[in-house]
DNA sequence: GTCTATAATTTGATAGAC
DNA sequence: GTCTATCAAATTATAGAC
């Protein structure tokens, strides 16, 4: 694997951890086993960094979706896989949304990392309602918003408090409006 | 108003806008017009700060709530004061749940400050849970866990977002199910 | 309670050799 | 692409005067 994945890698996983402002370069070059002056090769500056994690986390999470579409045809099938791409991450690595994260400390982040984050949101809203609409719901966008913001707000009171039944309730909620 | 008042004001103010480590001790100082080190009189270390910070805001949630109680009869009157504590807070001064922020970064913070955090999401989920029961929903523990966590991502994406139709969405959905 | 002064550490970032 | 060396700024924190 190359530096610039392994070093988005190292700094997406930490920043889901612990929030933007909490990792250094000086973190991610050590446990990559190199100096942190190296990673300014790759990402000059922090905003660099987080503009392309959140680039790569809303290509591959579209991408996630793009190939559920390709394969399931009912919409409320695409709104479960949408739910288990989270809840995968959560209960197989202990992660939260980068977006949900870093969605909270948007004020305080540069405007091309709390722009990528907004764009996230924003699409995934889209997504999920285009699949309320075809499942013939009436307020198609408001579930969707109501869906994003469950999951979001799960995910961090779940990780917060080590207390999983918290995201599973969500889940059960979320998929018992599907039928 | 005493300077401890003042610097818990600024820094609760602040840390629900960018987060706990964006938020420094000359920041706060600098808004009051004092010098950083006159604050350590008042909170020695940042933890300091922060436990304090999570102690008042439960405190404060805690006592509103208990006014809430003694003024309705109903549980449905009390589970919507509850959401209306968070509705004014992001519609009248753009805030976020402080814990739902802190919340996001968690694993980074000191272990006192996360402690809070905890408690207070424990302490809150309780009580919706008995208004639940009172209502008599099936599952009470369910609904409040669901019902805190779509708050709490809610004010994230809405205030991330500037889309105060995020939050509303949630708090349409939270009052419907309790007819 | 607030100030000046200062220490110790961390952090983002750059220059230039290899 | 990574290193050494280094910097400037920021940050938490302390000591002691007023």
């Amino acid at each position: 694997m190359d530096s610039a994945t392994q070093i988005l890698d190292i700094a997406e996983r930490r920043m889901r951890q612990t929030g933007y402002n909490a990792v250094s370069y000086r973190d991610i070059a050590a446990e990559m086993g190199i100096k942190s002056a190296s990673l300014h090769y790759h990402f000059p500056k922090k905003e660099d960094l987080g503009t392309a994690l959140t680039q790569r986390y809303a290509d591959n999470f579209a991408s996630a979706l793009k190939d559920t579409v390709s394969r399931e045809a009912k919409p409320e099938d695409h709104i479960r896989a949408f739910v288990d791409l989270y809840s995968v991450e959560l209960k197989q690595r202990g992660l939260v949304c980068l977006c949900a994260v870093l969605g909270a400390e948007t004020e305080g982040l540069p405007e091309r990392v709390s722009h990528g984050i907004k764009r996230f949101f924003d699409t995934n809203i889209d997504w999920l309602a285009q699949q309320y609409e075809a499942l013939g719901k009436d307020t198609p966008a408001e579930h969707a918003k109501t869906t994003l913001s469950l999951l979001s707000g799960a995910m961090i009171l779940s990780a917060s408090s080590d207390d999983i039944s918290i995201f599973d309730a969500a889940v059960e909620n979320i998929f018992r409006a599907l039928d």
